[in-house]
Parts: C-alpha cells; structure tokens; sequence
DNA sequence: TCTGCCACAAAGATGCGACCTTTGTAACCC
DNA sequence: GGGTTACAAAGGTCGCATCTTTGTGGCAGA
C-alpha cells in the first residue's frame, strides 16, 4: 500500500478546496474533522495543518480551530498555490496576474541574462530557440511547450539572480496552464519565435537594452492575447 | 510558561543555519537529533522538518535523514527565508538581488497602480507622501521606515494584481534590512522623497507612464547606493 | 578475487492515546 | 448591567509502538 503520501493526499485535497473558495475565508476546520474524514491520525493531520499555515492559506487558534485565510494572506507565488489556482475557477484572473508578473520581471531578466550569461549558456539558449522554430512550425505542440519553458528557464537562471530562478517553475505553470486550457494557437505565431531568436541573438552580442526590447515584444503579445486592458 | 512557540524556535534554529551555511547543502540531520538538540517531541521535530521541506531547506529521505537542498531549491520568495539571509553572511548578495527584483516589478506595479487605484487609495498615497517628507527631514528614521513600508505597500496593492501585493512584504523585509544594517542615509535624501511625491502625484493624475518612470527613479538609486554594476 | 543476491538494521512514516495550555463562553455574583 | 470566574473545547506536546522503505555489509557462487 502506498503508505507515505497520507500527508500530501490530504495537503492537495484541503488546499485545492481553499484556494477554489468551497472553503471560503473566515471557515473553521478542526483536526478531528481532518482525522475523519481521511482517516488519518493526528500526526498527519497536524503536519498537513502546518503545511497549510505555512502556505498562508490557514491559521489555527486554540479554542477555535483551523481558520482559513483570506486569499490577500496565501503566498501565492508557490507553486503548489499557483497549480491550484490555475486548475480552479479563477483561473482566468490568475493567469492575468501572472503574465503581469512575467511582463514585469522577463524584460529586465533578459537585460540580466545578456550581463551575465555563460558562453555555454549562451550555446544552450541558441540551440533551444531554433528547436522552437522546428518543433513550432512542425504544430508539435507538446514538445514545443517544453522548449519554450526550457528557454524562458535558462534566460532566468543566466541573469544570476537567484529571485529570477525562483521564478522558473511560476513561469513554467503559467505557459504549461496557457497550452492546457486552450489559450495558445494551435500553431505558434512566427512573430513570437522570430522575438525568442531576438532575445537570444541579444544575449549573444550581450546587448542588455536589445535582450530586454525582444523579450518585452513577447511578454507584451502575451498580455495581448489575454485581452488584458494595457 | 510559552509553550507553544516549541515548534517555531527549532524552525528559525535550523532555517537560520541552513541559509547561513552553516549546515551546507548535503548535510544530514535525523529527527532524533533535532529531537534531543533542542529537547523537543518526535511530532514537534516532524512538524519542524515539513516545514523546513515546504521551505525547500531539505528534504527527508526514510534511511538516510534529513538531507540539506542546494540554495538553488530555497523558497527564495518566502519571507522567512528572506530574512535568515538578510540577517546572514549573505545579506550583501541578497540585498542586491531583492533590489534587483523590485526594480524589476516597482516601476510596472506603479503603472498598473495609477490605472486602477480608487479614490481613497490615492489619498492615503499623498497623505503617506506627506508624512514621509515631514519624518524623513525630522530625521526620524524610525518612522520613515514604517511610512516608506507603508507607501510600497499601498502602491503594490492599488494596482490590483495579487502577485504584486504579495511582494509587500518582501519590499517590507528589504526596507527594514536596509535601515537595520546601516545602508540607509541618516536622513533621506531630498531627491528621494521629490520621487516618492512624483509617483503619487502621477497616480492621482492616473499617469502610468509618469509613474512608471517616477518609480524607476527610485529603484535606480537603490540600485546605485547598493554598488550595483548596473 | 569479483559479482550478485539477501538479510539486517537504520531512519523516516504513521498511528494512538494521554495530558497540558490557552481561550471562548456562559453562568454567576455584586 | 457589568465584571468575574469556572468550565470545556480545541490545539499543543509528549512518548511510545508499529510499519515501510532502503542503504549496506556479508555471504555464497562463479
């Protein structure tokens, strides 16, 4: 029997209902509940009541119970909250937030990534770029998902800074959730491959202000497609 | 007596080790040590280390213990975390990163602040503006601080994107880590507060652009006094 | 001597039930 | 009516027991 994901069965479940409001702010849990209805003990109630509080998505007061949070108070940049959220009914907003986000930080990181990248570095992003093309003009779609989250992984881990890396996996949830929900054409536009190229070509020559127009030509079409206000 | 703070002491204990090196990555801890080092229970220990584990510290591997991960795998975001290091010998290093992030995000985040600020968002910006300028040239740095948390704080969250609010506290941690660690003027420097007063003035004139760039004013001199390349 | 298989033990994973501590609440007294 | 106190609910901690996985060393065979 598969006896050692208790903890994380009961995490996803409880974490999926909170961030999907079917447990709205101001809902009380207690361990005894979380011990029937999973029928789980109190070690592993407790260590799942922890991981939510340490996600912010919780609180447990004495007296009281388990109080969940209001969504202002969940440390939305983990992961697992972004997986949530993406697969839930705010989808849609989440996504908005998050290619905000992406607007905001790539451009600069790109800037980053042309200061600072490894030659190899530089070799492997090339390489990534013109497998894009082939695999986007072959309409593969899966693999090119792939691609294009190894490029964007490798453009933020070349800017040094260890807050862009963090990003890597947000940024790999958001292109991933874009192509599971049906948000990307079925064929990638040449614009946006012909703006990757653009940002790798940058990064080779290390032209800072170069890397960081191509990447904002992506992340702006992006926010585009998402019928965002500008 | 405080019992009750069991499970946060041994968290911050071995959360500030880990990030401060001196338990490298590699590193094997077992809940029984942790148990008796700081004289706690087996489910206090076991709490403690899926904490540490949702941190991204470590990982817990049955036979082996408990496995210190590679800086690369910390919750970098989480603010935990951010203050260990801050408080560490990395402090320099991640100053500069974090200052780095928030000019990334600060400048875009206040554009999206003058488009969607409401009414008494804006008030509350120039009223802080205001008490910024009086405190700061009262020399009364420790109010400043909180009136200068506070301005960030509005401004992040009056442009209505989650993942921007959620960065409050990180800009909180990284105005508080300057002051502490003594790379603040003693007296806020007169350009400082002109920009503070320009990006709100451009969100009550709902001006992205012009607070956009009043912004980057301000994230560029942090840049500067932090000694960055650029 | 080298290789491969197996048994053992180490360390986490889970479970139980007990007792302690805090704290909301309601009954009670002035 | 207001303040005080006693009770109980629910989390916090503990210790121990059992199960499961898995690294490792030893033994046997080639």
């Amino acid at each position: 029997m598969a006896v050692e994901v208790l903890h994380s069965t009961v995490l996803e479940a409880i974490g999926a209902e909170i961030t999907a409001g079917v447990l709205p702010a101001g809902a009380v849990l207690t361990l005894e509940q979380l011990q029937h209805r999973f029928g789980v003990s109190r070690t592993v109630a407790r260590e799942t009541m922890r991981s939510l509080e340490q996600l912010g998505l919780l609180t447990s007061r004495r007296r009281v119970g388990l109080v969940v949070r209001p969504s202002s108070d969940w440390m939305v940049f983990d992961p697992r909250v972004i997986r949530w959220r993406l697969a839930g009914p705010g989808r849609l907003g989440q996504l908005r937030s998050l290619t905000e986000l992406r607007a905001a930080v790539e451009p600069v990181a790109a800037a980053a990534a042309a200061r600072h990248a490894a030659p190899d570095e530089v070799d492997a992003l090339l390489a990534v770029t013109a497998r894009m093309r082939a695999l986007g003009e072959a309409g593969r779609l899966e693999e090119f998902l792939a691609a294009d989250v190894e490029f964007h992984a490798l453009l933020l881990r070349a800017g040094r800074n260890e807050m862009f890396s963090a990003l890597t996996e947000v940024v790999a949830e958001v292109l991933a959730g874009r192509t599971r929900h049906g948000l990307m054409p079925s064929r990638p536009r040449p614009e946006a491959l012909d703006a990757h190229d653009a940002v790798a070509a940058a990064v080779r020559s290390r032209d800072p202000e170069a890397a960081e127009r191509a990447m904002t030509v992506i992340t702006s079409e992006i926010r585009a497609a998402l019928g965002d206000l500008h």
